[in-house]
DNA sequence: GCAGGCATTATTGTCAACATTATTGTATGC
DNA sequence: GCATACAATAATGTTGACAATAATGCCTGC
């Protein structure tokens, strides 16, 4: 009955929105190439436009949607070239961010990385495809923050978004990128201090994740004509 | 006479409005602190709020501003650490870049680079300090384009703007920082192929910039009370 | 005389209508 | 029959007015 009229209660803001999007498209319900109108996004989420204009400026910035001036917002469509561009930055960024870190991890971190691992664990076992994606993101952004730089965050939180239209993408398989299993290893080593240990396996984990997106030479599946016909 | 009236002529992108505020931090004409109230900057640019909402957005994402939600925007003040990590991401960034360049670079480049640094001569000639300042980056700016990554190029852009902000308030020798010599030195290197020569004048040349930065235990003067009485 | 609550004011956040632009469909002249 | 120009349409970009919010000053009660 009343969810004819607007309602107040689930006025989302403009992150919320975006998170949404981005949720969307990491989980390929969204396919690079579609088309994002405003006003159907309003639509969707019953606000205004302005406010969906905020969240697709703020994705723009992300790299996940590609805003033409007068053309309107898409989701983005990575080249190969963007994506393993994409890996060599976390290759380099994150080997550094694992190696720095066992100098200043303490217990309580440790456990809080546990615990996060033990929630990829839970949404690996309720099967939630959106909760892992985020949760996968989140452990690496998580290693990132705990060494207190916030723009090493905030590039490593870029990165991660774009792995994950890049994984959108390109996956071929069912299976999801970041196992729990690898990064439990990445703990222990640092728990045990050995940061050329840690190092090497975030380099493998990184590696896993890359290797099992198809990089080569396939056509990516589109909604859109452009990259269908070229 | 008809400067009363809003003068389409005049009409500046969001992105420009941004690049006059940018430039008037760097160039210590707004002070770390200082309020940017909205009317006041679209009564200043003759622009509506839509479009200085925006460029503070695309500041705010930068560092540059901070705004808190319902409290407005003002002039961000980068803390001591802030600064030391600016320049820890620098140095670790812009050493792979040279290192890298090297390989990739073509007489073309190595002649755009120059002519760069002649238009750096030519500002410090015409003492001009806003195109100093917007040149000075912009070579280091040029330096990852060529690599060819976009957001390497886009990380880089980031803490070079970071820099300006931090130069503008912990600089206090009246002299610039980057020096056109050692950005030819830089050039000079890459062309004789010494990639570690390159990574060592940079170093050296980031080594300097920090160095003349007042990163102590110095109280940086500002307009706000806060910073000024704790 | 002082503390706490209330009204005022200034500023940001939001929205809906309007203007502009790009695209698509149609008609007309060659 | 085809190409070009033009009109209709649908989307984005912009604007100004309105609502919500936080800071400030004031006033009353103790």
């Amino acid at each position: 009955m009343d969810e004819t009229r607007p309602r107040k209660t689930s006025s989302h803001t403009s992150s919320e929105i975006g998170e949404k999007i981005w949720l969307a498209i990491a989980d390929r319900r969204l396919r690079p190439g579609t088309r994002l109108k405003e006003e159907e996004l309003a639509d969707v989420f019953q606000v205004s436009r302005a406010r969906v204009r905020q969240a697709l400026s703020s994705l723009e910035r992300d790299g996940l949607v590609t805003i033409q001036p007068n053309r309107g917002a898409c989701v983005s469509e990575p080249t190969v070239d963007d994506a393993r561009d994409v890996f060599h930055a976390r290759r380099a960024i994150e080997l550094r961010v694992v190696a720095r870190l066992v100098k200043v991890l303490r217990h309580e971190d440790i456990a809080s990385l546990r615990a996060h691992i033990a929630r990829e664990r839970d949404a690996v076992a309720a099967n939630s495809a959106v909760d892992l994606i985020r949760l996968s993101g989140g452990f690496h952004l998580a290693l990132a923050d705990l060494l207190g730089s916030d723009f090493l965050s905030g590039i490593l939180r870029d990165l991660i978004a774009r792995t994950s239209l890049i994984t959108a993408v390109y996956r071929d398989t069912a299976r999801f990128d970041c196992g729990p299993q690898e990064h439990d290893a990445i703990v222990d080593s640092l728990e045990a201090g050995d940061a050329e240990g840690a190092a090497a396996i975030m380099a493998e984990h990184l590696t896993h994740i890359e290797r099992d997106l198809n990089l080569d030479d396939r056509v990516v599946a589109s909604t859109d004509l452009r990259s269908a016909l070229t």
